[in-house]
DNA sequence: AGGAGCTAACCAACCAGTCAGTTAGAAGGT
DNA sequence: ACCTTCTAACTGACTGGTTGGTTAGCTCCT
């Protein structure tokens, strides 16, 4: 167990993500950190300089993941959407941080990789639309606003509305979200 | 300025609703906001027993506020959004406690207010389905799912994406989210 | 020997919550 | 009018525990 700087790193990172994601930055308790992850407080420190640094190398790490894992695809947005929901769906750690970063974080400069597949999206969107693949009622910010938002549906339930929503499977959640980016783009 | 209760306690439920706003519960510090309502640490414990019981107290109010200025109407499902979009947009301290709530209130029982405001909706929507206002696409709940979430669409930017809609003017953020509503329940 | 990886113990700042006491005005007796 | 009593509203100073961050020294591998 000692002496893989690596492997030390990785499990701060994760038991980071988990704790974050439940409590958020402030909340977030660094002694909580270091003994999930089976470690000591001087490791975080040592590896990540201090709590906001910890933060920033999650939110990186997984906006990277992110990125890789449901590259957009224009000429389909409501799949795409979809891929979204499941990204979020098989990680719901990853749905709540993306939450408090966007609550906590504005004091964060923005990740510069998530700024950079934004404006790929972007232009992704628009390319498809001067196709005439996707109507112009919204205009491409516009439609990239809304599918991203939609993907993110039952993530950002509230507590009184997840009471009526829990029953409802997996496949039927996909299968709202694809819909109504499907309906949202219909001419 | 002494010896007003009721005054005192609104500039205390103020300065909360303004601290939670910013910071979260737990990121918001008692001290600022007794300071902030040129009041006492002491009178908040008088008034609202503890922390939890301010943000309570706070959401409380907000809840109610906003069943009442935004009523819905089964009938037009995206003029309701509208006016939520309307109640955010006109409030944007509400509207980062709505998230701050979802976020970090999960252990505080939800408002009976909201649960019984959402249970009449639920109802509204059910009926204006069973009357064929509304295609039965989507179930009632996923319909009012779908609804309250696109209300907030501008909202829940992240702030990568916040870089690209900040220029989009107040009036066409509302036109966005009530045509996206009207687009999801066509036939 | 020496350095990388690690740890227990420690510290100063901070923060929710408490408490003993003060102020201001109302009530009531004379 | 004046004094006394009572009370709701308020306050500044304090406390006990917590938290982010540090440090001195240990262990193990080469």
């Amino acid at each position: 167990m000692a002496g893989d700087a690596e492997a030390t790193r990785r499990r701060l990172l994760d038991a980071a993500a988990k704790e974050f994601a439940e409590y958020g930055i402030a909340g977030a308790r660094v002694d909580r950190i270091a003994a999930a992850a089976q470690s000591n407080k001087a490791q975080i420190y040592h590896y990540f300089t201090n709590k906001d640094g910890l933060f920033d190398a999650v939110m990186r790490e997984l906006a990277g993941h992110t990125v890789r894992e449901a590259p957009i695809d224009a000429a389909d947005l409501p799949e795409y959407a979809g891929r979204l929901y499941d990204r979020f769906a098989a990680d719901p750690v990853m749905a709540r941080l993306a939450n408090w970063y966007r609550l906590e974080g504005s004091g964060y400069a923005a990740v510069d990789l998530v700024v950079a597949s934004t404006r790929d999206k972007l232009a992704a969107v628009t390319k498809a639309q001067e196709e005439g693949l996707i109507p112009d009622r919204f205009t491409p910010v516009e439609v990239l606003a809304l599918v991203v938002h939609l993907s993110s549906l039952w993530f950002a339930v509230t507590p009184e509305m997840g009471l009526l929503t829990e029953d409802i499977p997996h496949e039927r959640r996909r299968e709202v979200v694809v819909a109504a980016v499907r309906a949202l783009l219909r001419d």
